[in-house]
DNA sequence: TCCTTATATGAATATGTATTCATATGTTCT
DNA sequence: AGAACATATGAATACATATTCATATAAGGA
């Protein structure tokens, strides 16, 4: 069954499938929220730090070396994985030791490699 | 006053440590796909079309309705969808039905879901 | 106090990307 | 064949963001 519509030169879409599908979509706080993680995730450089910290808590010049990258470039990038509440932090003397806040973070790498390999 | 220092001004890390995390960090590929599959949800009106299609096989003209955004921009994010494998296509006359290409694409948003519900 | 080291951060630059606009492709109907 | 419709896509624009550079902050040692 089709339907018109004057303001919009679409007419070809289910209202009944539209309805439902409509009635279930997410709120705009949770496409948000989504959004933010995975725009989070969606960077090689915050990959390699949030893979790094689920093996073992490490200070910013460790990550450093195992990233071979400049201080500031992982400082900045920590800063991001910080705000979005996927890594802590705890002060010890003049380092600085990160690890991972969420074990979900843990998931969403398990559940990305299934889907790379499945490919 | 600065001063020049001759390589890199890191020398803070624990090496033991480093060398156990270089060991088991991901290989480029990995970090690649990864990167790609987390940028690519990483984007509000990709994840509605990922939510929207996660309840049903809809076609375009649906989803230009339940997203209220134009059919140019949909087709857009469809084939950016398309490219990863994210989606699937089945032709039916003039009209193109999309689905999920993938189940982990789920297992993401409950992940993702669970993560923001956590903080 | 002065110097060195560890980390953080503002500004600038370079690169990526989402949407719009205009148009192309392909299908159905008359 | 021609018209109308569904979808796809190239180019342009506007906006976001990753890295670098320079510098700031903060802690420890001489």
């Amino acid at each position: 069954m089709k339907f018109f519509s004057d303001s919009c030169e679409i007419q070809c879409f289910n209202s009944e499938k539209v309805a439902r599908v409509k009635e279930n979509s997410l709120n705009s706080e949770e496409v948000l929220g989504l959004t933010e993680i995975f725009k989070t995730m969606g960077d090689g450089t915050r990959i390699k730090i949030l893979h790094a910290l689920s093996q073992e808590e490490l200070c910013v010049c460790d990550l450093v070396e195992v990233l071979e990258m400049s201080q500031s470039a992982v400082s900045h990038q920590l800063r991001v994985l910080r705000n979005l509440r996927l890594v802590k932090h705890r002060k010890e003397g003049k380092m600085v030791y990160y690890s991972l806040d969420d074990e979900h973070i843990i998931n969403l790498f398990a559940q990305g490699l299934a889907h790379i390999r499945h490919r």
